[in-house]
RNA sequence: GGGGUCGUGGGGUAGCCUGGACUAUCCUAUUGCGUUCGGGACGCAGUGACCUGAGUUCGAAUCUCAGCGACCCCA
């Protein structure tokens, strides 16, 4: 197999791969003119569709989705000050209605808070009107200044799934941040991604949250990139917002908060954590095509070949597979090297030889061949391949998580991975770490076994007690 | 926040330093027709580009300035 001029750059290359990926494989066009908005290809825009499909089925066992407005008076966002201070410098505004300036200027939602908890001030009443649980869908813009990344930062996220929740108690919204955690949790196992949980120092948690538990993954450069957080606004927003009930007694208590989101940062973990030197590799839970049907056409046995593949084009959607059949007029090795950079988990081709003999060959995403002899036997194949993706990202993650004892440690393990290490919490120490090592302290608390495995060493500057902290170079 | 590189058909590039024969190179993609088809086909005939604005000049893809945009490195 010989090199081809057009050669996708090696994933080792990874900010070269990312770029030439999103339009090779047809997921985002760049070239939108204005900087930090991109556009979703049809492509891209199903692997979307897929993916929150899933994350809405999750969500819908007890939420219930709804929409809220994208623009947001001036005098609401401006009401809670620590949230505020948070947003102020990435916020755009609309100050004109045609010609004329408007008397209430309007912020474009950069996250919706202020946009949702004065609804929620009017709709919650008493006790039982709690726990009230929604989730909206929208985009919402931030004016980064800093470099921008399709999927990763964006002026416009136009897939922000954020849930918001009203409790009697604080405790009942610490545990919904536990059960946000879990829902999480489950999505990115079902996009065989895996992630670490752990919570934010408290200088890097959510602009009026109690605490902010964050979930990240690993890049194939071995920074990490934030893909969903879980926030608890303790009474932070109630109290701004007027957010309150009437308990039992009959007297007005004020409500506890929280909220938690997701965004196509969700699509970038997928493409990136995945991926290889031939393209994309998509997990079969959210393939816009699972199963590319290749008809190999020999002169006279035309339309043989064509039509035993549309029977089985339809045996396969009977099914529920979402498969595609590939009449265009090109060689099959064309079709092959499209189908794998595309990410397609299982290709099937189909031939006189095949019909002849009464198989079908079967080759995955990861060139493993296999003669099968029906279509029943397609689906269990795509959970095997399902499972392998998820034991391979699995153990790529694996390999990039250094336990570390020595800030000497710490410092190599970030160049290439991400450094677990006992810290106790001090914002000081934190910043020893930080200076020292070129990689940022993103969380105590790892979900996990290393709190374990670090045997109480102590914390890695001053010795006193700590936890396993998450240190490393993030997106 | 600081520094650097750069903008040429849909994508990737040559040309720019040293302004004029540029009717702008090559690869890829793409349209039509034909022959092909078990790992990126071939033939013939086509299509398609100098980021925007201002300036210098007899003359600008090429020089100057600004804007917009892209990428890389450092904090």
């Amino acid at each position: 197999m010989e090199e081809k001029t057009d050669a996708l750059p090696p994933i080792a290359d990874f900010s070269a791969w990312y770029n030439e990926i999103l339009r090779r494989a047809e997921i985002m066009d760049v070239r939108y003119p204005v900087k930090g908005l991109y556009v979703w290809y049809p492509f891209g825009f199903a692997i979307r569709k897929n993916t929150y499909n899933r994350l809405r089925a999750l969500l819908d066992v007890d939420h219930q989705e709804t929409l809220f407005p994208l623009l947001i008076p001036d005098h609401e966002f401006m009401k809670e000050a620590e949230h505020i201070k948070g947003f102020e410098e990435e916020v755009y505004w609309v100050t004109r209605g045609g010609l004329s300036e408007l008397d209430v200027k309007l912020a474009l939602r950069p996250t919706s808070e202020t946009s949702i908890y004065p609804m929620y001030a009017l709709w919650v009443r008493s006790h039982a009107d709690l726990p009230l649980k929604l989730y909206q869908i929208v985009n919402t813009f931030r004016y980064e200044t800093k470099h921008t990344r399709p999927l990763i930062r964006l002026r416009e996220i136009t897939s922000f799934k954020e849930a918001h929740t009203v409790h009697c108690t604080w405790e009942e919204a610490a545990a919904q941040v536990e059960e946000a955690v879990r829902l999480y949790t489950e999505f990115y196992t079902g996009l065989a991604v895996p992630v670490l949980i752990s919570r934010r120092p408290d200088w890097d948690k959510f602009p009026g949250a109690d605490y902010t538990i964050a979930v990240d993954t690993i890049m194939p450069d071995g920074k990490t990139l934030q893909i969903g957080t879980a926030h608890h606004l303790g009474t932070h927003f109630s109290k701004t917002f007027g957010i309150t009930y009437e308990d039992l007694n009959g007297e007005q208590q004020l409500a506890y908060q929280t909220c938690y989101g997701i965004s196509e940062r969700c699509i970038a973990s997928v493409i990136s954590v995945h991926g290889d030197d031939t393209g994309l590799v998509l997990p079969p839970s959210v393939a816009p095509v699972q199963v590319a049907i290749i008809p190999i056409i020999i002169g006279k046995r035309r339309d043989e070949v064509l039509s035993a593949a549309e029977g089985l084009l339809t045996e396969l959607k009977s099914m529920g597979i979402r498969a595609e059949l590939d009449t265009r007029d090109m060689r099959p090795g064309a079709k092959y090297y499209h189908w794998e950079l595309h990410g397609v988990p299982l290709r099937l081709e189909l031939g006189p030889r095949d019909i002849d003999a009464g198989t079908i060959v079967a080759v995955d995403r990861f060139k493993v061949k296999r003669q099968i002899s029906s279509a029943a036997e397609v689906g269990p194949l795509l959970d095997e391949i399902q499972e392998t993706i998820r034991n391979r990202a699995e153990g790529a993650r694996e390999a990039k998580i250094r336990l570390c004892y020595s800030i000497d440690e710490i410092r190599s393990a970030v160049q290439g991975g991400v450094a677990v290490a006992s810290w106790c919490g001090d914002r000081a120490c934190a910043d020893q770490i930080e200076a020292e090592t070129d990689a940022a302290l993103l969380g105590s608390d790892l979900r996990g076994p290393y709190n374990e495995r670090l045997l109480d060493t102590g914390c890695i500057v001053c010795k006193k007690n700590g936890t396993a902290a998450l240190i490393g170079r993030s997106y």
